[in-house]
DNA sequence: GTGAAAGCGCTAACAG
DNA sequence: CTGTTAGCGCTTTCAC
């Protein structure tokens, strides 16, 4: 019952009666081979079921591994997968497979991944970066020619390349467009902590927009919601205050659905609500809600990109790819003020 | 610019003045070895900063890759993505690492997905199956004692492990909901083809539940919806069709998310709803859809034990464990028949 | 306790 | 056109 050894080029050489390098030579379009060999040779492959070896391969060849290490936080969130997606079908044509692992956003499982994934010799290492994670550890690595792109939030401690979105960009003109409907008292949801990259850019475009229009930034309309629960209860709270808001710009999904849930347990259908990222349900809602839209798979595509690009040699210096958001406008933010 | 070489076994033994093996014994905690060594070992081993090369060791070994290999179609659907996580969390533990691809439900990227992986010597194949793939060419890798299990659907041409969501009882269920609720004209709504295995089981148990409440089954009321866009478009159809029905039961979240969007266009708040598959906006719409969730993280779990427990020796006959779904009421499904 | 030699499956470099 | 030798980085086997 013990698994049969597999089949080796060895194997297959002995089958047609050459040396294994010829196999080889056929196997890869390497060298020069006749018709004949080479016939005889892909018959005796079909017949045992030979697959070689890419450990193998890859070990002698020298080379990275034919692997991309890809770390995100969470498998199950939609704007993860699609960025995992696009980098998938971006290295793909490049021979490339994902290996993936998902680091909860812990910086200790983000560690223990990236050291399985450097044992591996991934060709490159993409990360989402945990929130509190450092990755001066990573320099020894990239020195030694292995690309790094940090995913969404830029890394800590070391310098790379990096693709975020327009968060900035983003919640400005989200703001802005609640601004134009006359709001003056907007209220802003994100999630904690308040030091997370992608909270505090999206914070300042609001507080922007309020800047330009020569709005007053009020704290206490800054809500917190990491969670929806968290979100729906910061929301209801707001809105039975002594000046609730006439507006929310929710600065993710989550706080967008936590919002949603408070403004309908408040009876409170006339709160205009700009929510940054957008969420498979918000054309359905009525009104339909008015979104600042990520584009996930290009943020995959771009991070494949420029990896590829340092594969190839590319030694510029680091960048920072901002990928566009844009504002699609559904209704929710185009209610009146009311209050 | 050259890369550096990477620091090997041979460097760190060179810097300490022992031989490889014992750098080797001390790092795998193998034969026994001096305090002394072993500190200065470690030193070593901190100061050039070595990572052992795990294709190295693995080929040594001689056992299979330290990875599981996880084929879905989308990585983008979030259905999926738990899915992932929650195998992902469970071999963790074992060391493992997930290999991704998405097969985008072609038949052929699947097959050059799991050549690619059968060449890197996974320890295990995951794969939920595309539509019209034929699995046999696994049975070689398989009797080679590569488990194989397949996810959501079983696979084809070959008898293997499989894990599915109860969709038949699922449907049955979510569809005797409607019935009692005193529905009697009940749509139902699924992806094509309808060939699809999930279709097929989802459409058995609605069948099932007609007839044990002694309704006819009417053809004019199973709907296809593969696209969201398309599922609105038909229950549109349906909607404004002599014999509309009262209720609908959309066995998908694409359909019922085109269901919903049907029913707003239609101006029809009135008509009952049970999705099959849970949503992120299932609550917060009004009224709440009523849901037969499924179980994704469980579904990932329950495969990457069958998995493990087939790598430690079980060679017990293929069986198909079966994940519940649970009916979420939630008011959707509770709205009384109104035409 | 530690080291030397051999080899996992494959390919680079040179022969012929 | 094809074969031989050597060796990728590691661990096994068997010495010492």
């Amino acid at each position: 019952m013990a698994s049969p050894r597999r089949t080796t080029l060895h194997d297959v050489a002995q089958e047609v009666g050459v040396s294994a390098k010829t196999v080889s030579r056929v196997l890869n379009g390497d060298g020069p081979t006749s018709e004949a060999t080479r016939a005889k040779v892909m018959a005796a492959v079909e017949k045992l079921g030979f697959q070689p070896n890419l450990m193998a391969r890859n070990m002698r060849v020298g080379g990275p591994d034919s692997t991309v290490g890809l770390i995100i936080p969470d498998m199950g969130n939609p704007f993860f997968g699609t960025v995992a997606g696009g980098i998938e079908s971006a290295v793909r044509e490049r021979g490339l497979t994902l290996l993936m692992g998902s680091s909860a956003d812990d910086p200790d499982r983000e560690r223990a991944l990236i050291t399985t994934f450097l044992g591996r010799r991934v060709s490159a290492l993409m990360v989402v970066p945990a929130a509190a994670a450092d990755h001066g550890h990573l320099r020894a690595a990239r020195t030694a020619g292995m690309p790094v792109v940090f995913l969404d939030r830029p890394g800590t401690g070391l310098t790379a390349d990096s693709v975020v979105s327009s968060n900035r960009d983003g919640t400005r003109e989200g703001t802005a467009h609640l601004i134009t409907g006359g709001h003056r008292r907007i209220a802003f949801i994100g999630d904690r902590p308040a030091t997370l990259y992608t909270r505090r850019e999206r914070l300042a475009g609001y507080r922007e927009a309020l800047e330009a229009a020569h709005l007053p930034y009020d704290r206490s309309l800054v809500l917190d919601g990491h969670t929806e629960a968290e979100a729906a209860e910061a929301v209801l709270r707001v809105l039975h205050s002594p000046h609730p808001p006439t507006a929310i710009l929710a600065a993710n999904n989550f706080a967008a659905m936590g919002t949603v849930r408070g403004m309908v347990r408040a009876g409170r259908r006339d709160i205009a609500l700009v929510s940054f990222d957008d969420l498979p349900f918000a054309e359905v809602l009525e009104p339909a809600i008015t979104t600042v839209a990520q584009d996930p798979a290009a943020i995959g595509t771009a991070a494949a990109e420029i990896a590829l690009a340092r594969l190839d040699g590319d030694r510029t210096r680091a960048r920072t790819v901002t990928v566009p958001t844009r504002l699609i406008p559904r209704g929710s933010g185009e209610l009146p003020p009311s209050a």
